[in-house]
DNA sequence: AATGCTAACTTCAGATTTTGAAGCGTGTCA
DNA sequence: TGACACGCTTCAAAATCTGAAGTTAGCATT
């Protein structure tokens, strides 16, 4: 299938997947949400090599997810800001966090509500009741489409 | 840098993306949570070449994010079923989901709340007010090992 | 006017990883 | 005896990534 195909399923985490599911990309978010901008900040801060680096701001630009942006005319400078798009990613990147940090322990990047003063580790809810969610809470349901595509799968296999 | 050495860094975000911020993996947690539980179901609805497949569900026990367990002795057959630990990373697949649902558009996953019945996107949450939250409202800061690092990485790169 | 510096990249060869097809082992069922 | 299912493993070719070095554009200093 190749990574590539991911882009053309009828299921929404694929689709996503396809274009932030690489571990430099995530680093890249991270970093943005950290209030890195420059190239070489990126690239000092993630460790990855420059050429992917350029290449993977190119996707996010693409993606709409940042946006390159001159700071300087002379001598030209960029820099790479988040889009809304890109800024909604937020609860992608604290829902790693927060696995990290219950799971994996040592080091912490502590979160403090600017609205009521508190420390405190967001948690998924329920929109409509307020209520915690996890993953027994909620039931999935696909679409026809999506659920006609995994049946096709399961029958062209043999 | 490499891939493998983010899991030696004192930021939380990147030690997790070194265990799941990959395509891969998380094409398999989608599966997982959709409850597919065996190697030719993951096989042939994420796409990944059984190779691929194996070395991954093998990292992904050693992380005890997996489980594998025997559900027949003769002939000996396994399934991967997730562990709380894995469970737990729901939280990042619904993320994504909601993101490609915004931005992407396309077919949808349609989520029920089994308590209160209302369909529903999850939204990250302040559990102390229980206001929605966004990038903007939420302060981060680093653990002091972690702004050392930092700082170390700027001044050693020149 | 030559040298050095910064920022934002690009280039390239060697190393590593991934893909896709094929095959294997164990055991059931007809 | 033969066909089939499942859970993988093997391998070579293709694609991708790494790390070091180089490039461009312009300002600043000697």
């Amino acid at each position: 299938m190749g990574r590539a195909d991911l882009a053309n399923t009828s299921c929404p985490v694929s689709r996503v997947i396809e274009r932030v599911g690489d571990p430099w990309v995530l680093m890249i978010l991270r970093e943005a949400f950290l209030g890195t901008r420059r190239f070489d900040d990126f690239q000092v801060q993630t460790g990855v090599s420059p050429h992917l680096l350029s290449q993977r701001l190119k996707q996010l630009c693409e993606d709409e997810i940042l946006q390159r942006r001159a700071y300087n005319a002379h001598p030209p400078r960029y820099e790479y800001l988040l889009t809304d798009k890109g800024r909604d990613l937020w609860p992608v990147i604290i829902a790693l966090r927060n696995w990290g940090q219950t799971w994996l322990g040592g080091e912490t990047i502590t979160l403090t509500h600017k609205a009521c003063g508190a420390r405190i580790d967001p948690v998924m809810t329920c929109p409509d009741c307020g209520t915690p969610l996890g993953a027994r809470d909620v039931q999935a349901d696909l679409s026809p489409e999506f659920k006609q595509e995994r049946k096709t799968r399961r029958e062209g296999k043999g």
